[in-house]
DNA sequence: CTGTCATTTTGGATCGTTCCAGCCGCGCCT
DNA sequence: AGGCGCGGCTGGAACGATCCAAAATGACAG
């Protein structure tokens, strides 16, 4: 059987097929009213017997909208975006809008040409899920083109969808000064330097000013898409050096991270070092990782984020940009302790 | 600042403003010789002033062939595949399509839509990351109307990219072997009951027949989507009870819940309880997980993948399917250890 | 000044849909 | 018998690009 590349039978096969006109056709698999029932039928069984898909991309070029929703992520790699892919391909699949994924890597290039590639799709919205690294330009290739929705992480223009990240980062550190801890170092990830890194590095220096303590933070220091082990090991070293007994890092990836780095130093956790995370990935409910984490409603962020994606494209929302909130959980787990005396 | 719909340019405002026609517009975007500098440049000043992109749509309705890559993947919330999904969508970038995933979560029903989906859109080709449910109705829908590549998968029907499973699972089921296991079972994870899972299963039964050892089989029993923890940990207790010491997982993901739910009873590993997975995930390699496993070369089999897939679009590649097997490795970790006496 | 040829530029057909205005035929009312 | 209304169906004009054949332009030789 040679791989025929097998013409895909268009609207006028069907009509000649059926004996109707190619409106009658497109009235059927519209499936608008005003078709008899006689015709209906027979229509249809010669779609079926033909195996006759409309072709998505005549019909959008027409209706002058698509149902491409574009989907910017950071890293892929990273469980929480691909946790958050993963649902909120299942939301727009709902909705009845495919998702267009770009993974940037951090990259600056692979961003924008991702983005322009979306418009060039004619996407008709642009979902982030991690912060656009050229905001500026980023903005001139959507803005006035599709509309976006910012989740987990805030832009300037376009509606926000995220976690209360300053008051969980508020609970995550009241949680570590409870305990007694007085140094806490804050872990930043460049890769994910979204604002929702900013509003919990608020809520951390709310909580250390209020109790008097000395706010400390930290950049992990790696080369986009990758992680550099050893260097790592070295930057974890010195960090501890420092004498810090407990630390929020920004997102589970790098509490993980952390940990890893721990125990290969020799440092136990929680006894000489108390770690928080942030988002509860699944992961980090494992019995091995056993992190004590900020939890993110995934699903919910990723329902909200596609339903005003949804509203905005349909021009039902209108006007201000909004700004969900979504409240936040800290969940007790192991990686948490009083400081050793 | 009312979010104006803002039509998007079309070539022909660009040619107006530019004072020629859409074909010298078009010639110029599609960087074709024999337009004079002087109006190429003219003519892209005024791309760039308009932020004229043009309408992928329009183009490939004329051209008849898009550089949309259909992803069909069981799980995304699997590690393997979320990671595979990164170097696919990757390595599509880079050979200049792009890459549009359907997350099937186990659902025959989100499977079959997602396929039509793919086929209303035109996709070029189409990659298979997780064996379809209903492998007859998903050829009927894609067969003859795009190539198809199955990726860590097998499919009778197109080309197959694939680890050496069955050496892979000789290489672990020997290593428990000579480390004096006995009864060693296979454990098998229904939602990606690729053919993966095949041939590693005819691997494991050829090494413990060779041992003159009696194989047992194991499948987790779940609905679809979801883990249910406690189930799990009733299965794996049970399992325990018939004095197995050792177990090799049809892939990462199975053996870290194994870990856990070994974990939570109580079973030490490896001292109780030797594991082995299959794909060497990120997360195996974390100290914490520790797991020996079976590494599959993801890169190499992402981009041989859409390679192939490249090369059956542009009619390069031509007649019978390929089947490529990639070497696998055995990584040893702390998850194995000689049985206790 | 004209003919030839190479280089640029152009108009129109095309892709596969949607959608709208209009047409056809039939039954009903007057 | 003629007019009207209506359900069902149809043809043609979009949509925004590509691509080809043909036209325009310009240079240059005779």
């Amino acid at each position: 059987m040679t791989a025929s590349p097998a013409r895909h039978a268009t609207i006028l096969d069907v009509a000649a097929a059926a004996g109707v006109s190619k409106s009658t056709v497109s009235n059927v698999i519209r499936g608008v009213v005003g078709v008899s029932p006689d015709t209906r039928t027979r229509v249809q069984e010669v779609i079926d017997q033909l195996g006759y898909r409309p072709n998505v991309l005549a019909r959008q070029l027409v209706q002058q909208r698509t149902t491409t929703l574009g989907v910017v992520v950071g890293d892929m790699g990273n469980p929480f975006y691909a946790e958050m892919a993963k649902h909120i391909e299942r939301e727009a699949a709902g909705r009845g809008y495919r998702a267009m994924f770009c993974n940037t890597q951090g990259e600056n290039e692979a961003e924008l040409s991702g983005l322009e590639s979306l418009m060039e799709y004619r996407a008709a919205g642009v979902l982030f899920l991690s912060q656009p690294a050229d905001r500026e330009r980023a903005r001139s290739i959507v803005s006035g083109r599709a509309p976006a929705v910012f989740v987990t992480c805030a832009g300037d223009w376009g509606d926000t969808v995220s976690a209360d990240d300053d008051a969980g980062a508020e609970l995550a550190t009241e949680h570590l000064v409870r305990l007694g801890h007085r140094r806490i170092a804050y872990f930043a990830d460049p890769i994910v330097e979204d604002s929702a890194d900013h509003d919990r590095q608020t809520g951390y220096h709310r909580v250390m000013d209020r109790a008097g303590l000395a706010p400390t933070i930290f950049h992990w220091q790696r080369q986009p898409g990758e992680l550099l082990r050893q260097k790592r090991d070295e930057q974890v070293a010195e960090i501890l050096r420092t004498r810090v007994t407990a630390v929020f890092s920004s997102n589970d990836y790098g509490a993980i991270e952390l940990l890893e780095c721990a125990d290969r130093l020799g440092v136990k956790v929680p006894d000489d070092l108390s770690v928080v995370g942030f988002d509860d990935v699944v992961m980090a409910g494992l019995a091995r990782i056993n992190l004590t984490t900020v939890r993110q409603p995934q699903a919910e962020l990723a329902g909200i984020a596609v339903e005003i994606l949804d509203a905005r494209v349909n021009g039902v929302l209108d006007g201000a940009h909004q700004r969900r909130t979504l409240d936040v959980e800290l969940v007790l787990r192991g990686s948490t302790a009083s400081p050793q005396p």
